[in-house]
DNA sequence: CGTGGCTTTGAATTGACTCAATAGGGGTGG
DNA sequence: CCACCCCTATTGAGTCAATTCAAAGCCACG
């Protein structure tokens, strides 16, 4: 809960908001962020509750979930180290943000926060493209969820999934087989595509069954056949 | 086609986004601005092609729509007049854009727009705040599309369109019956809520002999018991 | 070695879809 | 003015993908 020591040790320094600011900006900033251990299945924002926090996730994975008024649940979306997190001018949180995996956060007020935003265009126009591409991402997934079938759901998602695997530490690149850690459970998977566990297990099991991929046990993956997996995610 | 005369008849003028400039400002947007009537059926984007153009909407209703390479269609956004159109610091556009009826549009270059955005940070500022909105209500409708059953879409449906019909010329307000006419066809509704035509008729017509709503013919409909309706759009 | 969380598998059910046929409603041209 | 046509909507019957309910199986951890 300390105030973030030095900007210039942050993990994602270049990757986030923050990364469009002099030095002499950042001051701003620092003196608003606060440094924020979560631990896996801690909330930071409750849907209905007053927005309250805005942040920048240094590390971990943290979810955005929308839910009826008998408890049906959908992952909106997901959080990855260097996105925004919060809901700036909203005065009330329109979803709940409860973190995956132990996560870092880099806190700040949301009121005093959006004044830095006012008196810094360059990142107030990040803050803009960023959410115009959140935008496009969201409505993306709305043809998936409402139109797309278990298994092209399932097949698009892991190919997803080895893309953001891949772009941190890739081998065998291009066409080649892939192995990597799914950092979300059958549920959690369930909760994002729009489908049961059952659902997403069966699915898994047929790719497997299929050769296409590889479940080597635990939360390992292996994209044995990125092509078979690509007319699988299209196929009607 | 012809440059738009003046801001100062436009239908829209203090609920778009323009309406945060002074006279000088408007200047800048007015020398970009052209005036474009587009009929009913045909598209300013395409998915997949350049984003050549944003837009503020001044008359009559848009579709924003995803599909999969095979066909299957997604409306993942309508647009009213006064609302924002087009995808700013998009190379290409994500989704083709098409008229539901005849629409009048104060078309404006992207990239010149862009700069003029730049320039403008109230306007900047105005834009980024739509987009917060117009990615949480894309969010909640995720839920909707993944989660609710046909029914709870159709009654949720109807009530989002009976308040926005009902916030221009509302009549019979809180809690007693509303009469309106419906923008969409079945299909428009079914490709919206991500359903078929016949589901959507099939639920129509079950809320008629319910006697929660009536169906006078043509595109009307009456909200007979909103309460009720409402009931519905929760119920599992 | 037992316990709790996650996953897999099976069997039965069902809500929405598909296919198919009928019915309305508005506009056009004879 | 009427007959016809096209487009949209309704209704019915049968199907199917995904869900629900239920029962093991696996594995990590204390």
């Amino acid at each position: 809960m300390a105030h973030t020591d030095h900007c210039s040790d942050c993990a994602v320094r270049d990757q986030a908001l923050c990364g469009s600011l002099n030095d002499t900006e950042l001051q701003a900033l620092n003196v608003l962020g606060q440094s924020r251990h979560v631990a896996r299945g801690e909330s930071v924002a409750w849907a209905g509750e007053d927005s309250v926090v805005c942040a920048n996730l240094l590390s971990g994975v943290l979810k955005l979930v929308a839910s009826t008024a008998d408890g049906r649940e959908q992952i909106v979306g997901l959080l990855y180290p260097a996105d925004f997190v919060g809901q700036p001018y909203a005065e009330q949180a329109d979803f709940t943000i409860t973190a995956l995996t132990d996560a870092e956060l880099c806190v700040f007020p949301r009121v005093p926060f959006e004044r830095v935003l006012e008196d810094h265009a360059r990142m107030e126009r990040l803050l803009l493209q960023r959410t115009l591409q959140a935008l496009s991402d969201a409505r993306g997934r709305m043809l998936t969820l409402a139109r797309k079938s278990a298994e092209e759901k399932i097949a698009g998602f892991l190919l997803d999934m080895a893309a953001r695997a891949g772009s941190s530490g890739c081998r065998g690149s291009a066409g080649g087989p892939v192995t990597f850690d799914l950092p979300l459970t059958r549920g959690q998977i369930a909760d994002v595509l729009g489908l049961t566990i059952e659902t997403v297990s069966r699915q898994m099991t047929k790719l497997k069954t299929a050769g296409v991929i590889g479940l080597p046990g635990g939360r390992s993956i292996t994209i044995s056949d990125p092509k078979a997996l690509e007319v699988r995610a299209e196929a009607a």
